[in-house]
DNA sequence: CTGAAAGCGCTAACAA
DNA sequence: TTGTTAGCGCTTTCAG
């Protein structure tokens, strides 16, 4: 096994041309006589052979393997991400390298030294930040795509949600089910995604002629955490709702949470909104509208966007994926 | 920026040797003088310097990359390990590649070999069957460490959980809480882990002087359909159930969904029992146990293990890690 | 049709 | 304390 090309050449007294242009399909190209043919494939028949992918990436500059950095992979929107994305990368030789980041600007900025120094082709980006995102666009020489999250609006290659038209949609679909407050539960208002999904929501309830925001809830972090405080306080100062939107899974969670701490349970009549969908969301007994991220699609066309940048081509610009409203009626 | 040894040696009349050296932080101990180390560093911290790996790589045969293949990234189980696995490696210098099977076999030993031709250091593998485990066992020679599925049970290194503990532990647990009948639908008997699960549920029974084989049912797969099949033939044949266990999530999604089709809603007497934790489990209104896999000492384990075998140990057996069990009491 | 040779950037052994 | 050199396995160019 893992025999190198040279050491074939010898036992075969042939020359690593040769033999690399029978391993390479090129044997009718070329001409090489049917005996010599054979006589390289019964060897590695026998023998084996697996092409010894460091000496072709120091060769050809080039190690048909791309990055991506995210903040974490528990996330299930991101891992679903990831192996959509996986999937395209292997379809056209490439491998996926994953790193974790945790939000942490320095670690994100040390997964990328390493990523870059370990010859990725390429990267895929979720920036922690503006000054990552920045620090990256003017540092990294290498073939970029960002995802998710747009802190610059610049001309750079981007996919993301159409988190504006989706945060629309959601609230029109919530407002027409029930009267309105309906509440709006911003887990981390300094994310551009969430940002757009609230203009969404705020232009759907001016559409309805409703004051924008009256109801909204902004926290500290895509966390649990911050979504039971933002219903904790919601309750406090206007008492139960009657309907919410979560800016994401965490935050619902919380949010319920908080709102059992009141109640005792779960008001089944409450109507419950977010972003992101999982089939466990149908533990609610609760009527449920979930904005659905269709990570097929960001796979697809990020990794079109990286194959264009990596045949030269210039920085893409942003392009949005539409997204998808899943309702659970009880 | 990505200047090489050669070009900053060329540059400062050194020779690659001395600019090594003090990149290699070994110039004390060469005794390379203050002067040329400090015009060394001058230069790096004008110009730059990352080492190209893939040279270091074909010159060691080593790539301090190391391949997990796993059946899915959005089972969060598995993603959760991933992330974990990856601190870790990380934390040693490694890169873990993460490729995802489906459980397809053929895909799998694919990308085992593409694995190998990249010339990981070593492989994680969750293996999707017998045949792909002595397989791999037979045709890998680089270090391997087997991940939550052991179809041979003989001496190779592995870990997994403690699931035969878990099982009785959880079925205790709803023992002692509600009267039986206690069912389990077992999602994928063939799976090793689940007949863990399994075995320890009847221990439990049996410890109970109950019938250990009365309330079993057996689906075609880890999915919410087959949980919802299952579910579905024990309404038929026994009624509703007044509580059961679910061999994972996706089970108990297809159960409850299950239920809800045969009585409207989940009642909320029902007491549900789960493997794996998931913090939307408190979505549920009802009583619920979840029999939690420590992914974080998985990782720590496994990557120990590989250690191990890089440096020439011999494969080390199985290792078990133990279940928490998480309550949900209403 | 086949062969020879240079060189990718790094490491390690040996020289001076 | 610093310099020289061979070679990892592959690709590519040029020469028969």
């Amino acid at each position: 096994m893992a025999k190198t090309v040279e050491q074939i050449a010898n036992d075969l007294n042939l020359s690593v041309t040769t033999v690399r242009l029978v391993l390479g399909n090129k044997a009718a190209q070329y001409r090489i006589s049917a005996k010599t043919q054979t006589r390289v494939m019964e060897y590695v028949g026998h023998h084996g052979y697996t092409l010894n992918h460091s000496a072709r990436s120091l060769k050809l500059n080039k190690t048909y393997t791309l990055g991506l950095i995210l903040p974490c992979l528990s996330n299930v929107f991101f891992a679903t991400l990831a192996e959509k994305l996986e999937l395209y990368c292997r379809k056209f030789g490439y491998q996926l390298m994953i790193s974790c980041t945790y939000d942490d600007p320095e670690y994100e900025n040390k997964r990328v030294e390493a990523m870059i120094a370990r010859n990725t082709d390429g990267l895929f980006i979720v920036p922690s930040s503006r000054e990552n995102q920045q620090h990256h666009l003017k540092r990294v020489k290498k073939p970029l795509v960002f995802l998710d999250r747009d802190f610059l609006g610049m001309n750079h290659s981007l996919v993301e949600s159409n988190n504006i038209d989706g945060g629309e949609t959601l609230t029109q679909a919530m407002l027409q089910a029930g009267a309105p407050p309906l509440w709006f539960l911003a887990g981390d208002p300094e994310l551009p995604s969430i940002r757009q999904r609230l203009a969404g929501y705020r232009r759907a309830l001016t559409a309805h002629g409703l004051n924008p925001a009256a109801w909204v809830a902004t926290g500290r972090g895509n966390s649990a955490e911050s979504g039971n405080a933002m219903m904790a306080q919601v309750i406090n100062t206007h008492g139960l709702p009657a309907a919410f939107i979560a800016s994401s899974l965490p935050v619902l969670e919380g949010a319920i949470e908080a709102v059992r701490a009141h109640a005792g349970a779960l008001p089944g009549a409450i109507n419950l909104g977010t972003f992101d969908e999982h089939p466990m969301l149908s533990f609610l007994a609760n009527n449920v509208w979930s904005m659905q991220q269709n990570e097929d699609a960001w796979a697809q066309q990020a990794f079109e966007m990286m194959q264009q940048r990596i045949d030269g081509a210039p920085p893409l610009g942003a392009l949005n994926v539409d997204m998808t409203l899943i309702t659970r009626h009880r």
